[in-house]
DNA sequence: AAGAAAAGTTGAACCAATTCTAAAATTGAG
DNA sequence: CTCAATTTTAGAATTGGTTCAACTTTTCTT
């Protein structure tokens, strides 16, 4: 029942995603003024309320849509990994790394993270916790493949090891955004280093 | 040579910081208003923002205040550690948890992390990485300090492991903030298993 | 101790997000 | 085609953080 109405919802709500990840990118998410936001999309502020609760929102289904399609460019690394742990682990995590700043400028990570420890229950707080959950398990799950392909201790607590690389890899992406000057290849090394201990204590 | 007008700015930081404290925990960051906490300080809003460029740096002034303190206390630890290293390592974490819910309610802990990430070239962005990596440099110290006695092998790259488990707990922690239930214990025993793995790896 | 300079204080005005309102437009059902 | 329900719209009102030009107080100089 694709009928008029729901088109156009549809359509208003690319239309104001793509204005406000133009401006955004642009101006800034300060700099990117509702009004603007609204002129852009061709609708009317009210509009913009309508379809989301605040500004944080709209910033919010930009991250979700990045982020989502991380987890897919992951889940091909997951189903048939480099066979060698450390490699494994680096592919994933590059996957996330690179495309990072895809759509997304550090300015705009940088708020968006803000928000999502702000406002833990807005909607877009809750659904950027649900996301950083989903990363963990695929890496996590990246680990329990290692130990079926026999290239990781069958003994090893896949989960805790999982946790520990998706928060030491988060935490070091948070540092990352937060200084413009800091380079992707440099953020990549730092993270190699620092699971190294790891991918020798628990390789096979 | 405290003159007058010394002693008046001290007194006058310390009235905002005091009031501030209060209202922040009473009525919450957002819902402390800076004219309230102006009134309740005696001083004009104009003021505030001679001492403090934003409502932000306010709330940073406090959480550096109880960082530091967490970091005199975990000098302890790192000077005579437990003699297991599973058992250093959750003592100093142990401080660190512990104390954290002191002086900053967990609202108050989810705000100053947003703004850190959000402008975190503003004084006090710039001060929370500062304290961030000191905790770190504490963490690696207290493994260094365990290779020395001879409980973590010597050949391991401390600084790299330290990075791995404050990284981790920080995450915890960033967690742990974001959910109002999320009681301490748990957390504890959450980062304890996730560090266990790293324990084995790293003990002689 | 007077007068000038420096430093600090003040609160009204500003700005942008958000809410609210009443009117106008659009849609789908009958 | 008509009407009722739903949405959108423009814009005014609200709100709270932040700025700024005028005013005070403190300190320095002679």
């Amino acid at each position: 029942m694709s009928g008029l109405r729901e088109r156009q919802k549809a359509d208003r709500h690319r239309r104001i995603i793509d204005a406000a990840t133009a401006l955004f990118r642009e101006a800034g998410y300060e700099g990117a003024k509702i009004e603007a936001i609204a002129a852009q999309a061709e609708v009317s502020i009210g509009t913009i309320y309508n379809y989301y609760q605040n500004k944080g929102d709209i910033l919010g289904a930009i991250v979700s849509m990045e982020v989502n399609e991380v987890l897919n460019a992951g889940r091909g690394v997951v189903a048939s990994p480099p066979a060698n742990v450390g490699d494994a682990l680096d592919t994933l995590i590059g996957i996330y790394i690179e495309h990072s700043l895809n759509y997304l400028s550090k300015e705009m990570w940088r708020q968006a993270m803000a928000i999502s420890t702000q406002l833990p229950d807005s909607p877009f707080g809750q659904a950027y916790t649900a996301l950083d959950r989903e990363l963990t398990r695929q890496i996590s799950a990246l680990i329990a493949r290692l130990q079926e392909i026999g290239l990781v201790r069958a003994d090893i607590d896949g989960t805790a090891v999982g946790e520990l690389i998706f928060n030491n890899m988060n935490m070091m992406f948070i540092e990352f955004v937060k200084r413009n000057e800091a380079r992707i290849p440099e953020l990549r090394a730092a993270i190699r280093r620092q699971n190294r201990v790891l991918v020798a204590a628990i390789g096979v």
